[in-house]
DNA sequence: GCGACAG
DNA sequence: ATCTTGTCGC
């Protein structure tokens, strides 16, 4: 593999990255995730899903569940080369297109401006955001622990992000613009769409999984 | 050279 | 990400 190659398509997908709100209302939210057989083995089984919600009450309404083989390792920075081609193949069949996805990752929070949801975004043209469990670019300082408090994620001065308390007393997850949103109706939807620590369509979709995994079902 | 490093 | 049970705290 050419990761000198591969940065350059980050850097090129970069440039394509919209950071305005280029939607009117959302009604339904849609969350994607990933599980593998093995971490220790590449290729590797894997599965995505995608859970769709209603805004309005967070009510799942739809749940696509997708099976295939990923076989690029995990490599810090390039996490779309190996998660992009099974999130692809999940979109291409979901039957219902949410108005915005929250993609388990980060969108610009990233050293070439392109993380999974930003990558996602421009290649489905579709609005993306990046909901990342911890850190991978940038500094910032804790949040106050009440909910719904948040603080700049910043690199060299700029604003690339925020870590957001999604639930008091609990650690924040870090949020960035994935593809044509703001970062302050990123922040909006997040909050909109969190009981927990993270957001429901993410949540449930990670909670489909373990189950898909395990032979329980799927 | 050393530490950091999404999932 | 996965391996894994109970347990402590809000």
């Amino acid at each position: 593999m050419d990761l000198q190659h591969l940065e350059e398509i980050q850097r090129d997908c970069a440039q394509r990255v919209v950071k305005e709100d280029l939607f009117k209302d959302v009604r339904w939210v849609g969350g994607i995730d990933l599980t593998f057989e093995s971490i220790k083995e590449t290729p590797t089984k894997a599965w995505a899903c995608l859970v769709v919600v209603q805004l309005k009450d967070l009510k799942p309404v739809y749940t696509e569940v997708v099976e295939g083989t990923v076989d690029f390792p995990y490599i810090p920075t390039f996490l779309a080369f190996r998660e992009l081609p099974l999130m692809l193949r999940l979109y291409e069949k979901a039957k219902i297109k949410p108005d915005v996805f929250l993609i388990d990752g980060q969108g610009v929070a990233h050293p070439r401006g392109c993380g999974i949801a930003s990558h996602f975004g421009v290649e489905t043209d579709s609005v993306t955001i990046g909901v990342a469990k911890t850190k991978l670019w940038g500094v910032y300082r804790e949040p106050s622990p009440e909910r719904g408090s948040f603080s700049p994620l910043l690199y060299r001065g700029s604003v690339i992000g925020v870590a957001l308390r999604t639930k008091a007393k609990t650690a924040p997850v870090f949020v960035s613009v994935g593809h044509k949103i703001s970062l302050k109706t990123a922040i909006d939807i997040v909050l909109k769409t969190s009981v927990f620590r993270i957001p429901e369509p993410i949540r449930l979709a990670h909670n489909t999984l373990q189950r898909v995994r395990k032979g329980w079902l799927g």
